[in-house]
DNA sequence: TAGTGGTCTAGACCACAGG
DNA sequence: CTGTGGTCTAGACCACTAC
């Protein structure tokens, strides 16, 4: 029916079909525009870039909702959880007074029962408390905390590459200096108050991040996957 | 002046102070909204959650244009360009046939006279020609792509780490093995034709790449930033 | 030249947040 | 309760594309 590269119906013909002015019409295109669903521009019908939707919000947070759409079998070995004062590093990424409680995780992620991603999780006390009331090996922190009430509205990643020190390498079971795709996550409330510091380790060999951009929306859609 | 949580005019307000109606004024607190630069929502004033403007596409594509933002002096050393038959992964990838003529270069980008990045390039010949026509060490490559009518529309990127093999680690000035971020890209027309298919390994002590993600939005900007 | 999407105006109603 | 942003209507003009 709808392939690339097909011409969708004109914006007045939509607003017929559907009974409604201009307005949510473009709003509709607007958002698939986003996407990188459809293409359009002054003249010309818009037509198909793309049959597949991009990952919502919560995929390219949550590795454990990740996994599920993807039917992965997924897994998790807590390897601790602590809760201890505020290094100046820390204080200072989760804009909280030096000395300030922090709950501290260290997580190795598996896969068929096969290490490919170690999680160094940091919150501050006001959100780590419904860490702590919460088994982590039950499932996903991300959903734990958004049914604690946590607004967790916006995050923000940086990625690079890392030699694996002696530790990470003996967790993910490779050889020390073997290079690593790091992900820095930072996390925030709706306020721009820190919910989240994190630091996640990934095998290369077993995952890869992806994105897409469009040259007319400089917001691209974005998603984790394994290869 | 504007910082985090600093509340943003009322929409009325900004239509009396600008002589507009709401349209345009929502429509541009949308473009903000979509850059992860403010919230909003019923019933409650918009408000500052950042004041760091994300990268436009063209940037998040082009090294020199990102470089010039940055007012970084950038350099460039074209190492070799050729043009020969695609071997079957590059026309699976270029979506042309094998043995399809295939322009290629490989380039060592520079800042401060000290390479940061190793770019593998691939063009397809018709949109090639306009390379091979052209100093690639006088300019950016995007811009003369565009210059020469070829209409980039949106770009694929996927990033992971690799360790550095012998010939990348003497260019760059580092051991083999080393880690690399790669960051590979495929650049599309508006339907859909692959335009370029690069591989660029940059020095992660030098580079990398942040992206931000809101939950009313799944779209996040994205950009690279040296540190 | 006819039809398209991009942009704008000037209203309107609603759900929700705050005092 | 008032004011807010989210959403909608029903027009309008323009630049551009395809013919």
């Amino acid at each position: 029916m709808h392939f690339r590269g097909h011409p969708l119906p004109s914006e007045s013909e939509l607003c017929e079909r559907f009974g409604c002015s201009r307005g949510p019409v473009r709003q509709a295109m607007s958002t698939l525009r986003l996407e990188g669903l459809v293409s359009s521009g002054r003249g010309r019908r818009s037509i198909v870039l793309s049959t597949v939707p991009s990952q919502p919000f919560d995929t390219v947070l949550s590795f454990t909702q990740w996994c599920q759409q993807k039917d992965i079998t997924s897994g998790q070995k807590t390897l601790w959880i602590k809760r201890a004062p505020a290094e100046p590093t820390m204080s200072a990424a989760l804009d909280i007074k030096d000395g300030d409680p922090v709950v501290s995780l260290l997580r190795l992620r598996l896969v068929d029962d096969e290490p490919v991603m170690l999680e160094r999780l940091n919150y501050p006390l006001e959100f780590g408390q419904h860490v702590l009331a919460f088994d982590p090996d039950s499932g996903s922190i991300y959903q734990q905390l958004i049914d604690s009430g946590v607004d967790i509205h916006h995050a923000t990643r940086t990625i690079d590459a890392v030699a694996a020190p002696e530790e990470d390498a003996q967790l993910l079971g490779i050889t020390a200096g073997d290079p690593l795709l790091r992900i820095k996550r930072r996390a925030f409330t709706r306020e721009g108050r820190p919910i989240e510091n994190s630091d996640d380790r990934y095998l290369p060999q077993h995952s890869q991040f992806t994105l897409t951009a469009t040259r007319e929306t400089p917001a691209p859609g974005s998603m984790i996957g394994l290869g």
